[in-house]
DNA sequence: CGGCATCCTCTTTGATACTG
DNA sequence: CAGTATCAAAGAGGATGCCG
């Protein structure tokens, strides 16, 4: 006898075997999960399994161990071994995996109004502010100075730079923020986004702090 | 006691819970079987169910009916009554439905180099040509006069039509194709995407008979 | 036939507990 | 911290039956 200890479990991937180039996607990413650990990774860059989880509220850990290890399989996430001050294993995309950016903002284009009115239930993270912002919004004033909103919603406060055309969202919190945003995300989106003015918002009790302006510069 | 006789079995599906576009929109067309109903009714228009399912190889019929429902709760799809020559229930997508192309070419962009090599036992339905042909070429000579393609791959000939700068594809037989092609399907659209050039396509297999000058005006 | 519903089996998921 | 192990519940797949 001459096995392997691994059993023969890899490429275990339910496949839609068909000759089409979006089916071969969905049998790489449809899965339910993978997606939104692509977003997570987007949106964050490198990351430790425990921060995917955060990321990610109601998924079984032993779900993203699997899906990690699949779409590593696929080529789609690497690990990579962090240096000696953290040393721990952190998960990234490939290049291939980021390329996977436009049907994320495809969706998130088409999921957009469903996102409008009811936050409900819903979980929220922070970071995910990251997407509709870049997806929707432009820095109509590149020529500017740097401005910073400091945004309060949800568990971690977020810094939106607005700088040279560019739109960056990070967590964190800044020195001399020109405009300070507290409240639940959908109205800081409401805000941001244009579909609430700053009367509005504040009436729903969005706490808007500092140089308007701002929010002139970014539109869609 | 006055129970309606539908059990409450509406509205059952599962959802991430986050306040987040990308979620929320894999809420709607996330599941299973989903997106590839939508690429279904984006190629062939309104479609009756029998139709759908010989276009989803693989499906059980209890799924394709229980995905029909939820998409046109969702507001994906709807159902409309064929005039009586046919007389039948055809699925159809709704506008909103429509606006998940955008999400099928990017996911279809995305599989495009997983469908390369190799065709395997992999389903094919000629009808599926018309994704990756509409997505990648373009009509390289819009006025020159109309020609037709005639593609023998798979289980219905289909007609790629190429006029005014756009490229039709739909099933049928032209009277006077400039160009026949018959062969798998892998091969047909290596030459078309000119991956394969005509002498490496010929010596795989692929029969090219007429005249090869519309190859040219078809490019990416 | 076309358009499902039912029944059954098998796989995947989700929740929780546990481990190096 | 980064997972594995376990197990109940939900979902997928296949066969077949029903009804206009």
């Amino acid at each position: 006898m001459y096995f392997s200890t691994t059993p023969a479990k890899l490429a275990n991937v339910r496949s839609y075997n068909e000759y089409c180039a979006v089916a071969q996607a969905l049998d790489v990413v449809g899965e339910r999960w993978s997606l939104l650990i692509v977003r997570e990774l987007l949106i964050r860059g490198p990351s430790r399994y425990t921060d995917l989880r955060s990321g990610l509220p109601g998924i079984a850990t032993n779900l993203l161990a699997e899906r990690l290890r699949e779409l590593e399989q696929a080529g789609v996430v690497k690990r990579v071994e962090a240096p000696p001050p953290v040393a721990t294993t952190l998960f990234d995309l490939t290049g291939r995996g980021r390329e996977l950016e436009p049907v994320l903002n495809a969706l998130g284009r088409w999921g957009g109004p469903l996102v409008q009115r009811p936050i409900g239930d819903n979980e929220f993270r922070s970071h995910w502010l990251a997407l509709p912002l870049g997806l929707h919004l432009k820095d109509r004033r590149p020529h500017s100075r740097a401005q910073t909103i400091q945004v309060r919603s949800g568990e971690e406060p977020m810094i939106v730079e607005v700088n040279g055309g560019r739109i960056n969202v990070r967590p964190g919190t800044a020195d001399q923020p020109d405009l300070v945003l507290s409240g639940v995300a959908s109205q800081v989106l409401g805000l941001m986004l244009h579909h609430l003015d700053v009367a509005e918002a504040r009436k729903r009790g969005l706490k808007v702090e500092g140089d308007l302006g701002v929010l002139n510069r970014v539109q869609p």
